[in-house]
RNA sequence: GGGCGACUAGCUCAGCGAUUAGAGCGUCCGCCUUACACGCGGAAGGCCUCAGGUUUGAAUCCUGAGUCGCCCACCA
């Protein structure tokens, strides 16, 4: 038998361990082993191709592993299913910014822009796939899945017609000026869950449209107040209540002729500013509720690209910024302020993608899921209702626990879902019209695949991107296809994420896959934090913290840096992952590595007749071993993946190493026992860390070996 | 405004009802003892944020306070 080296070296044994796995097979279900029957399956969450991966990914690639090897060896038909995600909006942005390419360049010509975007998403996409496999995932490459692919095409299709087979039909709906959140610099719709708010100083003025206007009115935004239609105050509130129902015509305000009526609306805070509020129901989706319940008119007087519009008298054309100091202008020399403007802190919304400005405003063409809309096929329950029945029956269970108080409360507060982008890198519509442009108030428009005549062109809109994840637990699977795979393999086990895209991702598969198939997508969701540097700091590009896992890999090994993220990482919570970490961890795969010479050391010459007698510490030595196992399967059956990590760390190391082996060479413990003792624990360390305990195992002489590890028993 | 989490060794964190509270990294002393210096032996270091309560027993459960952080809603 050859002579291990003296130090573990990852290089020379991950690539050619990682060959033999792909080589066996048995990363497939189908040809695994006969004693794997009973199903088991789990999603990878689909890695953006906007780039490589990075630690959060190294996390979720070896959460999964451990999970979908340890039940790999209890025998189970394991199924992990590998994929990427075009990301339209983020794909996009990031090319954009990291080509120098101007979208406006490519005015008409929109396939040569997308086919400049698919070239850097496949780059990435092959890069990351790469990284999959050097983190060690034992996942299936036959089923491997792209959200933007042929089959998940046909599949966002399909789903998009059965959600709305007409005009008028099914649970999306065109919201003909409705207001949408606009990102100004990326010029796109976007969702609610992508506006994030940012706390800034601002100034509240407070003043009154004309002299003879009897209320005053506070607001952040002056410029818009050329949109105002009403002024809406408390009905409790004695100071206005005698206003209420009137209206006022005719009001001159920064040359603009405004028509207001004073609203009662319980909504409205009698104690913030002058307790009156000018409602712009096109520029604020709050005031959109308003005067929808109110029936007021709507005004438009901000466009897409930052400036006021026709309906802005005087105002037209301006930027919005200028636009509001002009208006602070007008309100002064028409000594319309009631008071100096006072500092507030206020929070603005900006684009979480592109980090630019969002402004409300009306836009005529774009599709939603409603989410308030009875189902006729799911007992007229609408997806609100779907959505939290999943949980709240207890037929999706998410861990940790807090994190279905979160998800419920969501729900809770769920309005229509905003799936249009007015990006060009993503999934058609299957939705055509005759041009000129959809900008009537009737738009007219057919739902159907292919082009349904003479004349028709296909919406320019793509579908957000989260709608094709949204599908991804059965569109792998085969869907629309009645496939075997997915008769056997959906609903998945567990879906394992971090708590950051519950909404966006874990939310929207619960969705649609009980709107499309009837059924919960998952039956256990786990959720893991962020991954932060040592001091507690998101790691970014801009702060120059960065580890990236594939530096840690070649420089530590693999094993090292799967057992560095899991060990002291509790489910949900955020973890932190440093160098020195890393390094710790190298040394215990080292000392894993010098326990298997010492006992191949001691084993290789007269194992024919082993002559050890049972001693009187085995037997204690056993019972430890097998507490242990107990503990370890206890873990990895309630996900406390870090609590088997670190009860192996402290068995291996100051149990067996410093115990049991120190005995054996006192002559205390048998040979037998520490042959034992040696194979359990690679076993019960293989889910963690798989290069060095397969390596090992191919070395070990154990009776009725298997090809690899990964297939072998778990222990009992 | 609503909700959630954290506060434990110098640092980062496990532990969440019961024998002298743990790990990684760091610190100090001594060792190349033929598996391992990516190592071995030893040591220092903790009123488990505070105040009440429940309990035979609490870092662990309950109540309250303080500090920090996160999420959701968005306030004109």
């Amino acid at each position: 038998m050859e002579e291990l080296r003296k130090t573990y070296n990852p290089k020379e044994v991950e690539g050619k361990i990682y060959k033999l796995w792909e080589k066996s097979g048995f990363f497939n279900p189908d040809k695994l082993p006969k004693r794997h029957k009973k199903p088991f399956s789990m999603v990878l969450p689909p890695p953006n191709v906007t780039g490589t991966l990075h630690m959060g990914h190294a996390l979720t690639v070896t959460i999964e592993d451990i999970i979908i090897r340890y039940q790999r060896m209890l025998g189970r038909k394991t199924l992990w299913i590998p994929g990427t995600d075009h990301a339209s909006i983020a794909t996009e942005t990031k090319f954009l910014k990291e080509s120098g390419v101007r979208k406006s360049d490519y005015g008409e010509k929109r396939q040569e822009f997308i086919d400049l975007v698919n070239d850097f998403a496949l780059k990435n996409k092959d890069a990351i796939l790469k990284q999959l496999r050097s983190l060690g995932a034992s996942l299936d490459w036959s089923r491997l899945a792209f959200t933007l692919d042929k089959k998940r095409i046909n599949a966002v299709e399909e789903a998009f017609i059965k959600m709305h087979p007409k005009k008028g039909e099914g649970i999306i709906y065109i919201g003909l000026g409705k207001v949408v959140n606009w990102d100004v610099k990326n010029q796109t719709a976007v969702d609610d869950q992508e506006v994030e708010y940012e706390v800034c100083k601002d100034k509240l003025y407070t003043f009154r449209y004309s002299k003879d206007f009897p209320i005053s009115i506070s607001t952040t935004r002056p410029e818009t107040k050329v949109g105002d239609t009403a002024v809406a105050v408390n009905p409790r509130d004695k100071r206005y209540r005698q206003y209420i129902g009137k209206k006022y015509e005719n009001i001159k305000f920064v040359g603009v002729n405004l028509s207001i009526e004073i609203i009662g609306d319980p909504s409205i805070d009698m104690q913030f500013g002058t307790g009156a509020v000018g409602i712009t129901p096109y520029h604020s989706k709050v005031d959109e509720e308003i005067a929808d319940r109110h029936g007021l008119r709507k005004i438009q007087v901000i466009n897409g690209v930052d400036r006021m519009n026709h309906n802005a008298g005087i105002l037209e054309g301006l930027k919005v910024d200028e636009a509001k100091e002009r208006v602070v202008e007008w309100l002064r020399s028409n000594e319309l302020l009631e008071k100096e403007p006072e500092e507030i802190e206020h929070n603005k919304p900006k684009s979480q993608r592109s980090g630019g400005k969002i402004e409300y405003l009306p836009h005529r063409n774009q599709f939603f899921v409603s989410v308030s809309k009875p189902i006729p096929e799911r007992k007229t329950k609408t997806l609100k209702e779907l959505l939290s029945d999943a949980v709240k029956s207890g037929k999706i269970k998410i861990f940790p626990k807090r994190f279905e108080k979160v998800y419920l409360n969501w729900v809770k507060n769920l309005r229509d879902w905003s799936i249009s982008r007015q990006i060009w890198y993503g999934h058609r519509f299957p939705v055509w019209y005759v041009p000129p442009a959809p900008t009537g108030d009737d738009l007219d428009y057919i739902v159907s695949r292919t082009k349904p005549g003479q004349g028709y062109e296909q919406f320019k809109d793509t579908l957000d991107t989260w709608f094709s994840s949204g599908l991804w637990t059965f569109s792998t699977l085969g869907w629309p296809g009645k496939t075997k795979d997915l008769k056997k393999y959906h609903p998945t086990y567990v879906l394992e994420t971090g708590y950051d895209i519950i909404f966006f991702w874990v939310a929207r598969m619960i969705l649609m896959s009980q709107f499309l198939l009837g059924e919960i997508p998952f039956k256990t969701v786990y959720l893991h934090g962020l991954v932060r540097d040592e001091q507690r700091r998101k790691m970014s590009k801009s702060l120059g913290n960065v580890i990236d896992p594939l530096d840690m890999t070649a420089k530590y090994g693999t094993d090292a840096l799967r057992f560095a993220l899991i060990f002291n990482t509790a489910p949900g919570a955020d973890s932190t992952i440093s160098e020195e970490k890393i390094k710790g961890m190298r040394n215990f795969a080292n000392k894993v590595w010098n326990a298997t010479r010492f006992v191949l050391q001691n084993t290789k010459s007269k194992t024919q007749n082993p002559k050890y007698k049972t001693s009187s510490k085995d037997k204690t030595n056993l019972q430890k071993l097998k507490k242990l196992v107990k503990e370890i399967t206890r873990d990895l059956e309630s996900f406390r993946f870090h609590r088997a990590a670190e009860r192996l760390y402290h068995f291996f190391w100051h149990y067996y190493a410093d115990k049991v082996i120190e005995d054996y060479k006192k002559g205390l413990v048998s040979k037998a026992l520490l042959f034992k003792f040696h194979e359990t624990l690679i076993k019960l360390l293989h889910p963690f860390m798989p290069f060095i305990t397969e390596e090992i195992y191919q070395k070990l002489p154990i009776k009725n070996k298997k090809t690899c590890l990964m297939v072998e028993n778990w222990p009992k």
